[in-house]
DNA sequence: CTAAATCGAGAGCGGTGCTCTTGACACGCT
DNA sequence: AGCGTGTCAAGAGCACCGCTCTCGATTTAG
């Protein structure tokens, strides 16, 4: 259980066959989605299937596991993307970190699918997903709050229902979340909404046959949603 | 074949024994989305699994009709909902779309998740559902060729990259999508994309927590984009 | 009235997730 | 150094899956 320095070699096989599972998995969500099959991982490894089943006590365990490294690989690219861009560069900061966000997701396409696509039907995603979940949310709200440090003014727009103004104000307890006012914050997830809306059209094939400069249209659409958070 | 004046019992059989299966399983998508199973179905109904490829050769050919029917099922009522408003009241008629797609993907989530979610992993959507997928679109596509026709001006924003714009122009060519100049055909797509992006994170459930009041939000967007679009 | 078409039932194939038991091995402690 | 303990992969087995094929019963059309 606690590895000490020197880790048994024991603990060390497991680790290792650990990752071996989880990448056959990965190799496999390309192919067969989120219901992938333990047996063919299994053989792939050259096991049979009981033995993986030392290592994740379900399927959904396993599903589990590759979710959680998804997000942290997802909010690995959008941090690192962001912290490219100079601080002053607010509009550049959130161009990046859509940039990023889409390049993860083209290169890794089946874990983004698992991420924000349809939910896996009989599974649930457990509790301990929702902190690495709200990662890359987190990089732009920090670039919404530096913005409103900053004196950037918020564009005018419809008014905020109250109901949603109550929502967001509360949200502000979190102190993860404040220092961003409503008005910026339902800005703020309006453009997020349309980011991963947009990506999902892309990945997903929904936008097959209308545009063919992927890129350039989803780099246009970041330039929009900027202009719409007043960056 | 040629279903004449009178129809024989054995083709309304049929055809009514074709309805009760996709209802069947209408209902097990709900517990297990996309990867329903047929003999589960064929259980419901009191028959063996065997029977019910004589009316879907497959599985896929099953998910086939239901994604057809949901198309339809959207198409009607995205079409019904913005029918409701006067005509020159553009923004209105967004806002009655918005809201139409969704109170139709509320009152019938598990056929959004199959339309708009993931893909299902061995499924490649047939030629035929192209059509029906794009009436909902065609409702918005009406709405901005109307406004471009009434002389609304279309906002000031990012310039279009050129690839974006050669797009949008050969889409011109399409009657269906004609009349919409390519610098508002951009901001109808962005506005596209963020309403169902902002769909999606409703119904999989990546927005608890934040917000509450979900349908006050949700027109909050609509009105947003309304103004994006210069209704 | 008869031949053809269609129907549901049933058996069967290879695959799945998951459980349980068994024997071999490595570990940590004395 | 040796021994008990815990971990390991393997294998058999259960119930389920999609799908195919055959067979007798029934309805249709000529």
């Amino acid at each position: 259980m606690t590895d000490s320095v020197a880790t048994t070699a024991r603990a060390s096989a497991r680790a290792e066959m650990t990752q071996r599972i989880k990448q056959a998995a990965r190799e496999h969500l390309a192919v067969d989605g989120a219901n992938l099959s333990l047996r063919a991982v299994a053989r792939d490894l050259g096991v049979v299937s009981s033995a993986v089943y030392r290592y994740f006590a379900s399927r959904d365990e396993l599903l589990t596991a590759l979710i959680l490294d998804g997000y942290a690989s997802l909010g690995d690219a959008a941090e690192r993307a962001e912290a490219a861009v100079p601080r002053r560069d607010l509009a550049g900061r959130w161009i990046a970190l859509g940039r990023g966000v889409r390049d993860w997701a083209l290169a890794n396409p089946h874990e983004y699918a698992l991420l924000y696509g349809s939910p896996v039907p009989g599974y649930a995603a457990p509790q301990d997903t929702v902190g690495p979940a709200s990662r890359p949310v987190l990089v732009m709200v920090e670039i919404m709050r530096d913005a409103v440090a900053a004196g950037v003014p918020i564009p005018a727009g419809p008014r905020l229902p109250r109901a949603v103004r109550a929502d967001l104000e509360r949200l502000q307890d979190d102190p993860a979340f404040s220092g961003v006012p409503p008005a910026m914050f339902a800005r703020g997830m309006t453009a997020w909404a349309q980011l991963f809306g947009a990506l999902s059209f892309e990945l997903f094939g929904r936008l097959t046959n209308a545009i063919e400069a992927y890129e350039a249209y989803f780099d246009y659409q970041l330039r929009a949603m900027a202009a719409y958070l007043g960056l």
